[in-house]
DNA sequence: TTGAAAGCGCTACCAG
DNA sequence: CTGGTAGCGCTTTCAA
């Protein structure tokens, strides 16, 4: 099984060493080529550029990080769900940042509170400096450690339950209360809500801004015209349609999230076109074909987290703080349209 | 500045020893614990867990990669544009299957060859297992090294120039073809294609199907209805009034992306309903508004390109594939609409 | 400006 | 089943 002492198969990668040998310098010296290339002289660094290029040479950063702070150069983002438009566009915020500062993002998804802590777990055990995260478990105490030993972490979408860190979060209250208030300036009065999931922070907060906006106009926030469940795998169109078999079905709807959407303008094409709708979040063509929506930039969501996780490092013992970025009503007519029925 | 020899501010991170220390075992056992459960008394490893849990220990995946195979459990992945939904879901597709396998994906951007260049590199430095790139400069020799060095490389959406490596691509071609044939099939003669940016791999390929499907009934394959640029930063809008304006407009349109797609809708809508339109790529409420399109399917793209790319892994040397992913038509209202005017 | 030696945290090899 | 020893590739003292 030994291969032997020469003409292994399949060349080792070169190392610093190796480079070292070829150009006739200390291996301290080509470290020095990568690490300070000024205090070096250029005919050295010349000759030891020279030799790396023709081994093919390449840093391993994991030998150096673990020489340097013992951290990468990487940030975790840890997701519940990329099929999701919105965490994806989130994602894309972050890189865009996070690579600005010359850091990497690693990727992490997991569905559930055991898969959450797993994927932390991994992330820290490979040494990023900071993880932005979507919490999913109701418990997220076991990242306190963590944090006391400087690991700048971050919460988005969601605040972190039982642990101080810093978040950031749409102003969701805020768009649930503008979508209901457009349409009750409508003269809408039965309003509908419809989402799923339900029971998760962002949609408790919408539904209390949806009521915040019937109670404003004396109208009852009872859940009569609130449809939506826990369970993800049940089709949203059905909630939708149940609405409308209501005997006094709601003139108009409020989604709670893109996917509500989605379903609801397809519903709504097909049996009741007057029904006034407005949307949360945006899609490709909602500009094109009328849908009002609540509008927000996931993208930029992404960036201001991730400049909150840059400061965190710079300072690590600083206040938290829950950053709210804006929302905003789009008219764009379909939650414009008087009740009818 | 010394901050002395005790009491540091900031707690360290603990090591292995520190676990050891804790639990009275050898640093080895811990090792042992962690890398090789089984091999490790049920005792010893409720000791040390407790141990290890009590000072939030994380094994250091940088320092276990060093002395193992010298690669850490990543790969990577480069594309130019993250804003672009489309290579968005191909990181899903990637992601999706590399956790599978126990990898996490690490995301790199670049806009430009050297940009390309520069972050290939820093992932090898990284010493990720494979790399998945979205070609954007003319010459990829420079991986060549790489590729003999071991390192999984896989070509995504278009083939790599000047080195022999697997690569991932949709059947462009045919998604030209199809897009023009069925607008051919309803009668049109006068069919435009507008893409923006146009000299790209995968605008070649799909003007060659335009091509193919123009000259099977034999009509001229000129370029009077194409428009396009090499420039992003030129509106499409402006491009499709452009055709809309000549003497003898198109009576259908095809569109070489999905941004296109959209701009197409916009402006027709606005001016000429009544001019057929195919989509290249869907978009989210395509099938409500009755908008035809090419279809495929990104994630997948991303998770064949990562089976691949784990395929590579394991047979370094077999022979490099191009796999073709297939695309369909997805008639739909728009692209059938007979010519006017 | 350059080099020698020690060690970052972990694991493979070989003893016991 | 467990422990010492050596070393992965790099960088940080300190000295020349």
């Amino acid at each position: 099984m030994s291969s032997g002492q020469h003409a292994p198969i399949v060349h080792a990668r070169p190392t610093l060493a190796d480079v070292a040998r070829l150009s006739g310098v200390s291996p301290k010296t080509v470290s020095r080529v990568y690490a300070h290339p000024d205090a070096v002289s250029p005919d050295t660094r010349e000759k030891v550029l020279a030799a790396a290029d023709r081994l093919h040479f390449r840093p391993n950063v994991l030998a150096s990080s673990l020489r340097r702070d013992g951290l990468m150069r990487t940030v975790g983002f840890v997701t519940a769900e990329l099929t999701n438009q919105f965490y994806v566009q989130v994602a894309t915020g972050i890189e865009r940042e996070m690579s600005a500062h010359d850091l990497t993002m690693v990727v992490a998804t997991s569905d559930d509170p055991e898969g959450e802590r797993r994927v932390i777990d991994a992330l820290v055990s490979q040494r990023v400096r900071s993880i932005l995260f979507v919490p999913v478990g109701a418990d997220h105490s076991f990242l306190e450690g963590e944090r006391r030993l400087g690991l700048s972490i971050v919460a988005l979408d969601r605040p972190a339950r039982n642990l101080v860190a810093d978040s950031v979060v749409l102003d969701n209250r805020r768009g649930g209360y503008l979508a209901t208030r457009s349409l009750v300036e409508h003269g809408h009065r039965r309003i509908g809500y419809v989402c799923n999931p339900l029971g998760v922070y962002t949609q408790d907060e919408r539904l209390a801004g949806y009521d915040d906006a019937l109670g404003e106009v004396g109208l009852p926030t009872g859940r009569t015209y609130l449809r939506g469940s826990d369970d993800v795998s049940v089709p949203i169109e059905r909630l939708i349609e149940d609405l409308l078999d209501l005997p006094d079905p709601p003139t108009a709807i409020v989604c709670g999230n893109n996917r509500a959407t989605t379903a609801a303008v397809r519903v709504l094409r097909r049996r009741r076109a007057d029904v006034a709708l407005v949307g949360y979040d945006d899609l490709d063509l909602a500009d094109m074909f009328g849908i009002s929506v609540i509008r927000h930039d996931p993208v930029e969501l992404g960036r201001i987290a991730a400049r909150r996780a840059l400061h965190r490092l710079d300072d690590p013992t600083g206040a938290t703080e829950m950053i709210v970025v804006p929302v905003e009503y789009v008219a764009r007519g379909s939650g414009e349209r008087p009740p009818v029925g």
